[in-house]
DNA sequence: AAGCGGATAGCAAGCGCTTTCTATCCAAGA
DNA sequence: TCTTGGATAGAAAGCGCTTGCTATCCGCTT
């Protein structure tokens, strides 16, 4: 019923050995041959059967991307820039792989199965995008996994996270600099004369969230804002999820909590949507009453009224990079760890405080 | 140096075939001999061979989604939907099922090489999303492709685009009304009093920009609109594809041909922002100068300034149930197709014309 | 007491492909 | 003319798992 490799062998009258290498291309086949065979793999119709390939060969053409919300376009940017870049069908290679986005909501449960998932399906690489929990047992089982998925020939690649802690494992990573761009973010804030700046946190315990933040106070100690007649810095920060909900919430929280501040900074853009549409609703407006930043730079950050001033992330480039070094097209960068640059995008969600 | 299901056998002193079973679930194990088994799966750390299980058992576990551009919410959150209802880690079923995203781009060859992998790869099932190419060589070919998929057990689901012609297959589709939710949104532009609208269309010979075009048209001929004294239809529809940049660049074309315009449909809602930036930079405002509405109503539609008038698709609803049809955890709709209502979402950016 | 049948477990035959090792063939060198 | 070796093609041994069929063990029935 199902053609099999014999069929088409029979058909072109070669030995299946002939068929497998003509299809695999790494072996002296006679043109003649060759001709003889792909015209009866068209014949027949038949299409290689992938299991049994990956069980002989010992490896799969599958690469799995873990993202935390694939219908998030931070994520999605970044799965698709790594889909056209490994050599699907997509891809200028035009190969064969084939991109396994992988979903974990950001559960951590959900990212060690899916781990062992594609340990299963014996996965020629992994692309972990995206902040890291900091939970150090949730860490070093991530780092267990990786290290037996990298022994059985997986190459593992982390793309927009902090390198590993114990980075034995031949481990690529791109890390964004989440702190400086951070940092940048505020010190324009602070250089346009703000002083009593609210910030809109992402969850806790993420590397992300904490690297933003981090970036955030440097500056403001820095400039000797933090300390100084300015309350309490956790006062003036609000965790929550990276939803635009939580932006909105956040934001009405903190002008519960100090109705005098000037400037609202966004853990990302969608949570300074959410930030903006609080702010607009008590009649606030922007940037005339209160300024408000952003991160990432999504599209549709530029369209919104008035554009967003936030912190580029080149996450399309990330992504293809990431790709490129999950097949092993790129070279992985000198210590196995590149830092990718945030860029400061002022534009016109933000301007000097009037009160 | 890889753990095998016979080395698990050997240390639990049973034979593999029993590992096997414990591992299936889907015979009887006597509790005692389960334990065991399943102890020394844990202390061996041993992972199935998912290639191998595939071969053997002739079915696998993955779910193919194809999707046009995963970067796009719209694709995204119908993707992620899909994902969350397939039984993956994510899942609520918990099950061991993967869903592998492919990336056509909205080029027909990808679509259809994307199909021969997941045929090569023995899928359990393929979804494919949004509007389809109305073009009849295409068609035929993804039929023809899906039908031997389907005779090879995997199971098809269409969400998002319109029936196969010739459905034979065991195809259940999820289909979106565009065509009535084109018509609504237009009566309501309509209804407002514009008679001078713009359309900027999707790109040509796909069925949602069709649809969607249609509805329209057959809105403005209801009215009377279409025919008398409103110059061509022809002239006030601009096509390009659905992007930011599409929309910017045909509304200014539109309003080069027709200055006199008192409102802009846009295919979708990215278009939409990208119309709604070029009236801005035009001087014209929203909507006392010119009215502004979208389709699909993604996240950020909301937020846009003034909020976007659009027509609101499910798609969440639309991918989970795509999801449980994928998995045979829902029966299919009677008859194979089940339209999908779009619902009119009147926001602040379209309003009476003053002109 | 002999017979039966349900409940478990094992045997062994593949699943369809890759790949090592061998066998052939033929042109060119000695 | 005989040898030598590069270029091709084939034989066959798995890859690690599933599953139909068979074997065994017991507690009951008759």
């Amino acid at each position: 019923m199902t053609v099999t490799l014999s069929d088409v062998a029979a058909r072109a009258q070669v030995s299946p050995a002939t068929v497998s290498r003509v299809l695999n291309g790494n072996y002296p086949v006679a043109a003649a041959t060759r001709e003889r065979v792909l015209r009866a793999v068209d014949d027949l119709d038949y299409v290689l059967n992938g299991p049994a390939s990956s069980l002989a060969a010992a490896t799969s053409d599958l690469v799995g991307i873990l993202v935390n919300d694939i219908a998030d376009p931070f994520f999605g940017i970044m799965a698709g820039a790594v889909q056209s870049e490994i050599g699907g069908p997509g891809g200028r290679a035009g190969g064969e792989r084939m991109a396994v986005v992988c979903n974990t909501g950001g559960s951590p449960e959900r990212e060690l199965t899916y781990l062992t998932l594609l340990q299963r399906q014996r996965a020629a690489a992994v692309v972990l995008t995206g902040g890291a929990l900091e939970d150090p047992a949730h860490a070093a089982a991530v780092s267990a996994k990786l290290a037996r998925l990298a022994d059985a020939g997986t190459r593992i690649v982390l793309c927009g996270r902090p390198p590993l802690e114990d980075s034995d494992a031949a481990t690529a990573t791109l890390t964004f600099d989440n702190r400086s761009g951070g940092r940048r973010l505020t010190e324009h804030l602070l250089t346009l004369g703000h002083r009593r700046i609210g910030y809109v946190a992402g969850p806790m315990e993420r590397t992300t969230t904490r690297h933003r933040l981090e970036g955030h106070r440097d500056a403001l100690a820095a400039s000797g804002t933090g300390s100084a007649g300015n309350g309490d810095q956790e006062e003036l920060t609000v965790h929550g999820p990276y939803t635009r909900q939580s932006g909105y919430e956040a934001t009405l929280e903190l002008l519960r909590r100090a109705p005098d501040l000037t400037a609202i900074v966004a853990a990302n853009d969608t949570v300074a949507l959410g930030a903006s549409a609080a702010l607009r609703e008590r009649g606030l407006r922007i940037p005339d009453d209160i300024s408000v930043a952003g991160f990432d730079d999504l599209p549709f950050s530029v369209d919104a009224v008035p554009a967003l001033t936030t912190v580029r992330l080149p996450l399309h480039e990330a992504g293809a990079r990431a790709g490129r070094l999950a097949t092993g097209a790129e070279a992985p960068p000198p210590g196995g760890v590149a830092t990718i640059g945030a860029e400061l995008m002022v534009r016109g969600s933000t301007a000097p405080p009037c009160r």
